[in-house]
DNA sequence: TTGAAAGCGTTACCAG
DNA sequence: CTGGTAACGCTTTCAA
């Protein structure tokens, strides 16, 4: 079973092919009657224009890629889709990776892209990611990139979270509720969102003069058993946290289901908030607080902002999608 | 910025495009000293193959489509996350669409990936789909389909869980511990999937001697806001249900969160069960029974349906991957 | 208005 | 061992 291609229909109506290519596309330069039987007779035999043979001819693809750390993690599903969508929109295919958060996948993911010839790629890098060499040499071949949710200071477009300073509101908020031993659970310190965040979170205790207790700083991997062990050890702790600020979704969900695997109770005897998905919140009880993130607008400002490279537009542009604190029982204010 | 062709390599070593064709696939009929040179300089220059002439030539993509009523739920990303796994082991790329649950846009993502020249489409059809012509015209055009999570009778392989006999064991559990007036949540009457759960309900209040009680059983779209009204309905009734079990993800969590929020006791007023998200469940408070799918068989399988298919074999293969059930608190014997 | 031919990058086949 | 050429499907340019 072959695809029927122009050469085909020429043949049945004893035309050339430069002839029917015209009449499908509409140009000008052909007889009314012959271009009518000319998309009559596409039309019938279910011809399809071959995307291969177009690609080849204008070494254009209409093809994007992206590169995500976990498509099956809440976060980046909607992000994901939200990206497809825009893509779809706008008349471009996306071709989706998944980089299991490992910096080595990402490379290969990379590479596959680049072989495939998308246009453009939207990536977020792996925690595992500090050597940013492979996506800026992506940058010098002239392959328009768009970072989103994680971006490295390298001069490149992306679009991200108010890290710093929506830490820094959580921990406010924390410590008006009384809280003053407050745990941060955070990534790799190599990756700037973990950094920001915790920024954000040095930023609030300083300026309500509460000394830093580093016991209560867990940087590390991004994982659910490490959120688990690191709440375990916190928990351990002579002088334990009284609320703990989990900067990404799998921590705050293994560091919530920690604490009532111990018995303890949420928030009084220990408050929790963190990076999560709201239907996540939703569902526990009691309701995590969280930071709401706009998910939509993340992946719709990725993809227009690789549109804009692919149209042409040179310029670096960073944009911060503003989060904001969505408070819920997980944090009310000690009796 | 161009791509690096085979040609660019051939005028640099004043040599002909197809002996460096041949070196750089490592055939026969190229001296060693000169293979030793081409492929040094491909590989300094960067040389990456172009898919697209390489699909022009052979009439082949590498490329699979797949087809999903939403990547965004947790359930089809963790399937979805599977397949692009095995696909990239296989050698294919994998183009993900998303239907959002809608017949139209599952037309589309079909016609979309048919252009695309795909070898091969993974499709779980939308809940609204009823009419499969534009499924069947695809076999019929030779190309490879395979069902997963919901399929109809159509002839074509597919992937799906033990839909009625769950259910079957799963009212069985919530009868054996004392629930006599079993309310059903499901989709709509057409899809396959959720008729046969709810002919697994049937088959086991008969069993039991148990009435139907027809107000219990509410079928219709699957969507939050359905499950929420639905279960308000259920809870007004005059005799309200001791018991609900939501065949699907999202309305178990509306159920779940509408029981509480009118100030019910799961499961002392009311027992509930799903098919849900073991995490979900494990989030929740009391942490819900569940029926537990491998996701990832359910990825695996598709996609090893398919390739089957891909490589010639023409037979009909549905897959049935039993799913179990797993009890936690929600369901907890009555007192 | 229509046709012929070249070219996109690659491979296959046949000659030298 | 190497080169030339045709072919994949389509578009573009030039000629008739």
């Amino acid at each position: 079973m072959k695809h029927i291609s122009q050469r085909d229909i020429a043949k049945k109506l004893g035309v050339n092919v430069s002839t029917v290519s015209r009449a499908l596309r509409g140009l000008d330069g052909v007889s009314p009657i012959l271009r009518q039987q000319i998309v009559q007779l596409a039309a019938d035999q279910g011809y399809q224009p071959n995307p291969f043979a177009i690609s080849l001819r204008y070494d254009t693809t209409h093809t994007i890629g992206v590169v995500v750390p976990d498509v099956s993690f809440n976060h980046y599903a909607h992000i994901v889709k939200r990206i497809e969508c825009e893509a779809r929109k706008n008349g471009y295919m996306c071709i989706i990776t998944d980089s299991d958060d490992k910096f080595a996948n990402e490379v290969d993911c990379l590479s596959l892209l680049q072989n495939m010839h998308v246009e453009g790629i939207i990536v977020c890098p792996s925690q595992e990611t500090t050597d940013f060499s492979h996506l800026e040499q992506l940058k010098r071949a002239n392959i328009p990139v768009v970072f989103f949710d994680r971006a490295p200071d390298v001069g490149i477009s992306s679009v991200v979270i108010n890290d710093a300073e929506s830490a820094r509101q959580v921990t406010n908020s924390l410590i008006d509720r009384g809280a003053r031993n407050i745990a941060f659970l955070g990534g790799p310190n190599g990756m700037k969102q973990s950094a920001d965040r915790k920024h954000g979170y040095l930023v609030a205790l300083r300026e309500h003069r509460i000394p830093i207790r580093k016991e209560l700083v867990k940087c590390g991997h991004i994982s659910f058993n490490a959120g688990l062990t690191d709440t375990m050890e916190l928990l351990s702790l002579p002088e334990p946290p009284d609320a703990i600020l989990a900067s990404h979704g799998l921590l705050a969900v293994s560091a919530f289901q920690t604490i009532l695997s111990k018995g303890l109770r949420i928030p009084d005897d220990i408050a929790i908030v963190g990076y999560m998905s709201d239907w996540i919140s939703e569902m526990s009880t009691p309701r995590m607080s969280f930071v709401k993130q706009n998910l939509r607008e993340i992946g719709t400002v990725a993809f227009k902002l690789l549109l804009d490279q692919m149209q042409g537009d040179d310029s670096v542009k960073n944009v911060v999608v503003n989060a904001r604190l969505e408070l819920r029982e997980s944090t009310r204010k000690k009796p």
